[in-house]
DNA sequence: CAATGCGATGGTAGCGCTGTCAATAATTGT
DNA sequence: ACAATTATTGACAGCGCTACCATCGCATTG
């Protein structure tokens, strides 16, 4: 490789197309479309282009072709650490790509979403991850004609616009349930902030399980729809026991509530699992090491990420997957703070 | 006979000037520079603008003037809640300007922080953003002949860049210790992970700190570079007891090694703050809800990346700042974990 | 041996926009 | 009033790359 192939700066194809001997749509061939090229031509397309150290010009190539090599992300929240594994997953396999992820959040506003998915639009990317199900009308019409490959994350339903990669949030919610009734539990109750879309599946699920064990009682819910904060896990808490005194168990919609939650407990020494039960979601790493450890539902959210961008880079290059929809699933783990007290 | 003809919904710069009965140029001017436009055609060109529903074509746009309005973002993790918090600063101010963020991590990494710095050289970004001020000497060439505004931001130091915007990290620990030492604690151990260059210099703030009081030993402190987790902050705690079991107070250089530690605490049925003082670092939102409270160092995150891209921006368009190096200081928050107890 | 087919390669003509700089109109100073 | 200055505007010429044919060999076929 060349020592210092910066110098000039303005290597363009033509200069490799050049040394290489061959005409510049020759040398433009050889990155689209390598093995259109003889071996000959290649081998010396190549060796020009890392003697000259030659980078493209992603611009020109955009204007001259009318596609860009650009993934659109849509995420509600940059802080969520839930995202942070996410785009992790999409990150990492974007990385030995050719594309490039340009990345938007929309502070769990669908209009916001709306505006930045008109913004794509006009920027034709080459594909499209997007955050859930629940778009605006406008949004879906944008999604269904954007004419590039389209992901939907984080939960699955029906109608996907394209794919579909995620979990059932209704199943994890009510599987979450259906362990604490097993535990012997009657009282649970159920702690919602954000109330997002997929909060609010959590909470169907928390519901119809309640209902179905004819336990179910609005008295039990507390719910808000401001952001998450492990106080805010507290504070709800306390205003569900100054409610109802009598629950045994609280099911939180995330771990944040969960910790908080448990830090109520100590403050107010109530005896966790003892007296109380508590089951958060989506397994954060400090679940497993609190005191006593916090039973929650583990997804699969880095694996969400990858998968995701993977399907949305095959299905660009034409390799389109068999099946439209991916569940990931999800897995109790179950932990003290939802089981028998031990010793 | 080239490709086909544009086709008939494309709506081109062209259009918008026909529609306005002016140049193509001077429409073009309408975005670059409004201001250079009688307020007659200005308005001309704009009601063309909304009639047409004209968006440009960012590609033509860069390859024209040789410029792209993409501002590289570098830092070394995505899923750091630090670097969340500090993305979310960077993103809010973007979002009503017209640049652009291109974000990438380097997982810690400065070769590859090297790597995606010669990607973004090619790119000719509008503006940079990295982390730290520890580069590889080959990445330093990079940023000091990018020929566009370079904001180095977390920490401050010496010879910036460019721009750079931070706090002193050395001063932090420093002072951290001094409080503890205040407390009357005389053994304070130091848990460290990951020991990136800023850890590193939290390290270096304890360490002569607890030099002034000569009161420092090797054997107070226990590190690793492996990732932060809560129970990672668990299992080093459990290391310096075992090596140094007279100490009575601890400062993790973050918030998870803390609450790890508080959770072991709670295991082994140690007090604290009786037996154990617990200091933390970044002040993240759960250590003030902890039972007992956790003492920590609070870092303007939200700010840090705010100040970064509007100082950024403001240097692309020209208006350089007056003191390149900006410095936002920290707050020791005082907690429970760290005072005598209250009944 | 001409006709046919096909893979490899090249020529031409822009993609949609902006930099440069000259031309024109409007304003000012003396 | 007239030159000098300053605001506006437009013509021209690409930016670096690729789409769309056309072409050139060479092998295969009837």
């Amino acid at each position: 490789m060349a020592r210092k192939p910066t110098k000039s700066g303005k290597i363009r194809l033509t200069e490799v197309a050049k040394l290489a001997g061959v005409s510049p749509i020759t040398a433009s061939r050889f990155f689209r479309n390598p093995d259109a090229l003889s071996l000959a031509k290649r081998e010396r397309v190549d060796s020009a282009v890392k003697e000259l150290g030659y980078v493209p010009n992603l611009a020109a190539r955009a204007l001259a072709s009318h596609r860009t090599e650009v993934i659109g992300v849509v995420i509600p929240s940059l802080t969520n650490s839930v995202f942070a594994d996410v785009l992790r997953g999409i990150y990492d396999s974007t990385e030995l790509s050719r594309y490039s992820i340009q990345l938007t959040n929309t502070r769990y506003s669908i209009l916001q979403e709306e505006k930045m998915l008109r913004l794509f639009r006009a920027q034709k990317p080459a594909g499209l991850i997007v955050t859930g199900i629940n778009q605006t009308a406008e949004s879906r019409v944008i999604l269904e004609t954007m004419d590039c490959p389209v992901a939907q994350i984080m939960e699955i339903g029906d109608s996907p616009v394209d794919m579909m990669i995620g979990f059932s949030h209704y199943d994890a919610g009510f599987a979450a349930i259906s362990h604490i009734l097993e535990q012997g539990r009657r009282r649970i109750g159920f702690l919602g902030a954000r109330m997002d879309p997929r909060v609010q599946r959590r909470f169907d699920g928390y519901r119809d399980a309640m209902k179905a064990a004819s336990l179910f009682d609005p008295n039990l819910v507390v719910t808000t729809t401001v952001p998450t904060t492990v106080t805010l896990g507290g504070t709800l808490f306390a205003d569900l026991i100054a409610k109802t005194p009598d629950i045994d168990a609280v099911f939180c919609v995330n771990d944040d509530l969960a910790l908080g939650v448990l830090f109520e407990c100590q403050r107010r020494q109530i005896s966790v699992p003892g007296e109380m039960a508590i089951v958060g979601f989506n397994d954060l790493e400090f679940m497993a090491s609190a005191v006593p450890s916090l039973t929650s539902v583990r997804t699969n959210r880095y694996e969400m990420g990858r998968h995701a961008i993977t399907m949305v880079i095959d299905a660009i290059e034409g390799r389109r997957p068999r099946e439209p929809v991916l569940d990931l699933g999800f897995q109790l783990m179950i932990r003290e703070s939802s089981t028998p007290q031990t010793a």
